[in-house]
DNA sequence: TTACAATAGTTGTATAATACAATGATATAA
DNA sequence: TTATATCATTGTATTATACAACTATTGTAA
């Protein structure tokens, strides 16, 4: 491909992971919550029952790190977390029923979100923009775990 | 849209986040940098010559942020700060010699990365991918700078 | 069976990235 | 010419993050 395409890639890419930060700084977070501590509930949310070890390997992220972030939430009463009495060096990380509702109102809030952002795009290039998008990250992590990917070639700073 | 389709768009979204993110993480940085001077000198590269309120705009950053940023690329020699003689309230940031130099490296590492992520997508595909991101990435600029974005609804968590 | 190795999680420590507030220098306008 | 606005920097605080050290638990092998 024609490297000034690439270039305009890289680009789209960058605006696009500052518009999505960017937006969500602004408004100072989003249900109370900080960012990580979102991405952490979301997870959470979708996965049912998780030990905090297959947390941090779903969000890449050090086990200390996800502990901390964990912790807020537990001391906020969004997340409960137990000893696994079957195996008691793992947790059992799950949702409180506040923590239901809030990943609840957090979901609604960005599908509506979304939809507002589809709405901007004509009606017939809604799906295969999002077949796109779900290709192509698809491909970056394809990439990243082969050999080329991120072992010699760091990424991140130019996309 | 189907409310399925936008929550599989949001994962996709975040998984693509991540990976980009921990990519770059785990190779330690690029050419020695961390990833908002990256980022910077990036933008410099492609300016030529800016105001550090023009570059805290482009990426959405407090001034404050990026002063200490272009501080630390000023250390180690990649960029100049010099006053605007035309109007001393501004200064004028600028890639130096050796500055020019890593930013065509920087410049090398990513085009090639991003072949390579393409690389493993159809050739007939490429072209359709690339110009969906695009699209994307306008949509949620253009929605978040409308009434209805940011302001009213936060972003980032759930994507 | 008991000692050693592996695994999960937490805590200590350090650093990067960030924002907001206060300040100083400069320019514009009343 | 005095007040106001703008640009940049510095002080301060917070969040997010990783690595290393440590504890508790489980699995394994002599």
């Amino acid at each position: 491909m024609d490297i000034q395409k690439i270039r305009w890639l890289r680009e789209k890419l960058r605006q696009l992971e500052r518009a999505i930060d960017g937006c969500f700084r602004a408004e100072g977070g989003c249900c109370g919550l900080t960012l990580s501590q979102c991405h952490t509930l979301i997870e959470v949310g979708y996965k049912g029952e998780v030990s905090l070890i297959d947390l941090a390997t779903t969000l890449s992220l050090d086990p200390s790190t996800l502990s901390r972030t964990v912790n807020g939430l537990v001391l906020v009463g969004l997340i409960s977390r137990l000893t696994n009495e079957k195996d008691r060096r793992y947790v059992v990380i799950s949702l409180t029923g506040q923590g239901k509702k809030v990943f609840e109102e957090i979901e609604a809030i960005f599908n509506r979100y979304y939809s507002g952002v589809l709405g901007l795009i004509p009606d017939d290039k809604k799906d295969p923009v999002v077949d796109s998008i779900a290709l192509f990250a698809d491909a970056v992590k394809k990439y990243n775990d082969s050999d080329e990917g991120c072992k010699n070639e760091p990424s991140g700073c130019g996309g």
